[in-house]
DNA sequence: CTCCAGGCTGAGC
DNA sequence: GCTCAGCATGGA
């Protein structure tokens, strides 16, 4: 039986470390390596290291309980358990989704401990931004690049992490500059996207007041911003999970699924939205997994 | 060598 | 409106 609800039992242990839990439906392995985030690495003691925002931290996880370093208490109650979406209902909506039918019952047994991340608005949309065409490997060796050249330094465990360069650091850049981080021609649609969200063209924080139509749309309006990228910022940012991003390996596994259900990108995301409604996006997060680590190996 | 990777833009219909 | 080459880079 699966713990449900908003609370999520909680235990300061003092020294810098807390310790969340008993906590179900969480997999680190799943939530950060689904492909929703690219600043999660696993040590070789299996802790893991994240930045998010302006924060870093060290999580430990037993298969039961999360325990969590380098934040102060305070941190992890107001910022972290609301980045890893530890108050929300995964349960029941797995098993809403999973009632759905067989298939998606399979993929959601498969990522079962994954859960969709509340990761800042503008670190998700430029990383997203970097994504197109490109594979997720190469995608976090350019984030990294660009954090630790032009992103704030941030002190951890006794040396330094950078956290995601801000629009504006990024806005006052030249593409020569920005190519240390080999992102191709990708770093035009970066430096002209950085100076629309610097001038105000797009206010980011504005997205969760809109609906999900609009917010795409606005989205739209930024250089190499795609309908693909623009789902993906919401999604992953939290903003809307109504977000469907589908992509190849989710367009391959649902024609496989549902033939007929459309071979287009856009019938496909009517499809989903009609079918799991504000849950499509995790829903497809749920398949993207299972058809990523299923035909091509993690 | 070719093909692929969490696509998008701009040109030509 | 629609289709589609071209796009930088690095790994398989």
């Amino acid at each position: 039986m699966e713990m449900t609800g908003k609370t999520v039992p909680f235990v300061d242990m003092a020294d810098g470390i807390t310790r969340i839990g008993p906590v179900n439906s969480f997999d680190p392995t799943h939530t950060f390596l689904c492909g929703q985030c690219f600043r999660w690495n696993r040590t070789e003691s299996g802790d893991w290291l994240g930045v998010a925002g302006s924060r870093a931290m060290r999580l430990q996880w037993d298969g039961r309980r999360l325990t969590i370093s380098g934040a102060t208490p305070e941190e992890v109650r107001t910022f972290w358990i609301p980045y890893l979406d530890l108050e929300a209902d995964y349960p029941k909506w797995k098993e809403n989704l999973s009632a759905s039918d067989a298939v998606m019952a399979e993929a959601v047994a498969f990522g079962a401990g994954l859960r969709l991340l509340r990761q800042d608005p503008w670190e998700t949309l430029a990383t997203f931004l970097i994504s197109q065409n490109n594979g997720i490997p190469r995608i976090r060796t350019i984030v990294d690049a660009l954090c630790r050249c032009f992103g704030e330094p941030i002190p951890f465990e006794g040396s330094t992490v950078y956290a995601f360069p801000s629009p504006n650091v990024l806005a006052s850049l030249d593409a020569c500059e920005m190519d240390v981080c080999r992102a191709g021609y990708r770093n035009a649609y970066l430096l002209k996207t950085s100076r629309q969200v610097a001038e105000g063209e797009v206010d980011l924080s504005r997205l969760s007041a809109l609906p999900y139509r609009e917010a795409r749309d606005s989205l739209l309006t930024l250089h190499g911003v795609g309908v693909k990228v623009a789902d993906c910022a919401l999604l992953f940012s939290g903003i809307h999970r109504s977000a469907f991003p589908v992509d190849r390996w989710v367009l391959r596994v649902m024609n496989a699924l549902y033939p007929g259900s459309g071979s287009t990108t856009e019938s496909l995301q009517g499809f989903a939205r009609e079918r799991w409604g504000v849950m499509a996006g995790l829903a497809q997060e749920y398949l993207f997994h299972y058809a990523r680590v299923k035909k091509i190996g993690i």
